[in-house]
RNA sequence: GGUCUCAUAGCUCAGCUGGAUAGAGCAUCUCACUUCUAAUGAGACGGUCUCAGGUUCGAAUCCUGAUGAGAUCACCA
């Protein structure tokens, strides 16, 4: 059996066919669930038929109504009211509505189709911890890539790490000064944050230099030079002479001083080029300090509970792309400045004059960013690439997707931005500048506490094993965090309120582990109870139809979400679906003592029902389903 | 300035292939645990869907414009 929506839009389109002569497609029916205070099941709207009857809509309702209950079962009896046709369902067919969902190992999921999609998420860079920013990137990419696979494709997934450049050396470099030896070991710290102080410290190293500096002759005379200059003078006109020295050494000549001028500076630039010579000091020394990172965002991933199939390292990837350049300049895609740098024109596409070489013939972001996409492509075969990256980047992925599609690659059609907001904190932006930062891994910490806090003053819990409850509240704590961050549309910028985030009553990820849990206590409690008799349950109440007619709805969920790259979807459905069996449950008793064998068979499979498909959709964003709470 | 997003209840958000009286949660105020776990449920309160036009039988939803917020427009990554 089909679904029971699909099959009333092809008899609707049926009784077009046969009552107007005119085709409608199916697809096109609009149908949904009746208003709560109307009777009927499933409300057709027929305006659309107006123009082919050439009738009134109520007329029309009249015919098709009639139609369908001559010509299907499910379809008992209507009514209209206005231009809506409202259908209600015959008692029988509840039940088999019920066993034929249930009947199905993996309710929701769709079948393998063949396709291959690759999601790009994290994406971090070796010389900041992981943080509140990095979460809402990684969980979206982890649900993202666990609904595309319940849709039906074959995904793969990865990450790119930034783990070269002048940046990598700043860190090295201080390690190399200050460090006296330091390890993870020795300092009993997370590498990732291990590195991240140093990288801290360089920047506090350079300041106190260049603060020092400005006062000398040199620097008075740098400012001179440049405030006779044109940039100079056009500056005095737009903001006056105050504060204008400041502005000079904050802004204009920062950059200039660090590759010219600095000491600390041209250490780090030595270092650089040292690397990229392959030097084997440098590059083992490199090697030891990634390595420790990795561990530090190994064990982040780990406690986020995600992983990646494979991994790109920019390392390896930074020389991808020339050849490109080359086939591009070949079909007159691309063209060449005198200055021997390389360009493309995508004014035409309401995108600028993009430089993709450099005119010294290195790589800018660009080309490394479509050599790499060809080598995915070719390591992974895949149709589809999901680059889940915030929402500052989508001018360049907007390019990057232009360049490869007049490239003609195979995988150009399939390629996608999943782009996000991004994620302020009540009092503000995060600037890790000023620390103010929520750590990825304090974070965890912390939404475990808050829930353990809880979990104690209600009790639920008391005489399972220490461990155990530890588990169940790491699960909590992580669901509540999980769902608060990906409850919301990806699009829209979001505000991280720490309180809130651990809530557990209400909208929350908890609120949906409980009903879930309450659907596995009932099953542990149900024994001996022959399920059969399910199918002789006619007097279906309308929570229990509302809590069905919502379950059928979830394979349409898993591949609207996976169409629109969206787990909100799955959240805000996985929430109606909690908050309605949590209305069932204390509407409907189960197991109780009186009630007939039927209805306990009945509502035991919907109970049953719904925990499998709140367990999955809990999974698809990657959330636990505690056993006890 | 160009381009792109966003604007819905005091707060956080749904709803957007146009359809009935715009929905949740939080907060505030009631009520319900001798009951399958009350981390729950029932009810009350709360709206000029930013504004102004347009298309339509019908607009929170589509179009145009205005206002406000964010992002972006490097031989940076």
């Amino acid at each position: 059996m089909s679904n029971i929506t699909d099959t009333l839009k092809e008899n609707v389109a049926k009784a077009v066919k046969s009552l107007y002569g005119a085709d409608f497609e199916a697809k096109k029916v609009n149908i949904s669930p009746t208003r709560k205070e109307i009777e009927g099941d499933y409300t057709i709207l027929v305006f659309p038929f107006a123009k082919i009857a050439r009738k009134r809509p109520e007329a029309i309702g009249e015919e098709i109504g009639q139609y369908l209950v001559e010509n299907m079962d499910a379809v008992a009896k209507f009514n209209i009211i206005k231009g809506f046709l409202n259908l209600s369902v015959s008692d029988n067919l509840w039940a088999s509505m019920l066993n034929n969902m249930l009947g199905q190992a993996d309710f929701g999921t769709h079948p393998k189709n063949g396709e291959k999609v690759m999601v790009e998420y994290s994406s971090p860079n070796t010389n900041k911890p992981l943080h509140l920013g990095h979460v809402r990137n990684i969980l979206l990419g982890w649900s993202c890539a666990k609904i595309l696979d319940a849709a039906g494709y074959d995904v793969t997934r990865v990450q790119i790490i930034n783990d070269r450049g002048v940046h990598i050396c700043k860190s090295m470099l201080t390690w190399e000064l200050y460090g006296n030896g330091e390890t993870p070991e020795s300092s009993g710290m997370k590498g990732d944050h291990m590195i991240g102080k140093y990288y801290v410290l360089f920047d506090k190293k350079f300041q106190e230099e260049y603060k020092v500096w400005q006062k000398s002759k040199a620097a008075l005379a740098r400012y001179k030079t440049w405030i006779n200059s044109e940039a100079g003078q056009k500056a005095v006109k737009e903001q006056g002479t105050n504060e204008l020295e400041a502005h000079f050494y904050k802004s204009v000549y920062k950059n200039k001083y660090f590759n010219d001028e600095s000491e600390i500076g041209q250490k780090v630039n030595e270092m650089l080029i040292k690397w990229e010579n392959n030097d084997p000091e440098i590059r083992a020394l490199w090697q030891k300090m990634n390595g420790w990172v990795y561990a530090g965002f190994n064990e982040t991933y780990k406690n986020l509970g995600v992983s990646f199939d494979d991994i790109y390292y920019e390392s390896n990837t930074y020389l991808l792309g020339k050849d490109t350049i080359e086939a591009g300049l070949e079909k007159g895609l691309f063209f060449k400045k005198e200055d021997n740098s390389v360009w493309i024109d995508l004014t035409d596409a309401k995108l600028d004059e993009k430089l993709v070489l450099r005119s010294n013939g290195t790589s800018v972001y660009m080309t490394q960013d479509m050599g790499t996409a060809q080598q995915r492509y070719k390591d992974h075969g895949v149709s589809k690439m999901i680059y889940v990256v915030g929402n500052e980047q989508e001018y360049h992925f907007k390019v990057l997707f232009e360049i490869l599609k007049r490239l003609e690659e195979p995988y150009a059609a399939g390629l996608h931005h999943l782009s996000y907001g991004m994620v302020e904190l009540p009092d503000g932006k995060m600037k890790s500048r000023e620390g103010k930062v929520v750590d990825a891994d304090d974070l965890m910490v912390e939404v475990q506490a808050a829930v353990k806090a809880v979990s104690e003053e209600s009790g639920g819990l008391v005489g399972l094993p220490e461990e155990t409850i530890t588990d169940i509240h790491r699960q909590i704590g992580l669901g509540a965090l999980k769902f608060f961050i990906l409850k919301i549309n990806p699009r829209r910028g979001m505000i991280f309120n720490p309180a809130e985030s651990v809530e557990i009553q209400g909208q929350t990820g908890p609120f949906i582990q409980y009903a879930t849990m309450r659907t596995k206590a009932v099953e542990r409690k149900a024994k001996d109870i022959d399920l059969s008799f399910s199918d002789n349950y006619t007097d279906v109440q309308d929570i229990e139809q509302e809590l069905l007619l919502m379950l059928q709805k979830f394979p349409k969920i898993i591949a609207k979400a996976a169409n629109t790259y969206s787990p909100a979807e799955v959240a805000n459905y996985s929430y109606e679906v909690a908050k309605i069996f949590n209305r069932f449950y204390n509407l409907c008793p189960i197991l109780k003592a009186d009630n007939p064998l039927e209805v306990k068979a009945f509502r035991l499979k919907l109970c049953q029902l719904t925990g499998k498909v709140l367990v999955k959709g809990l999974d698809l964003l990657g959330m636990e389903s505690p056993d006890y709470m």
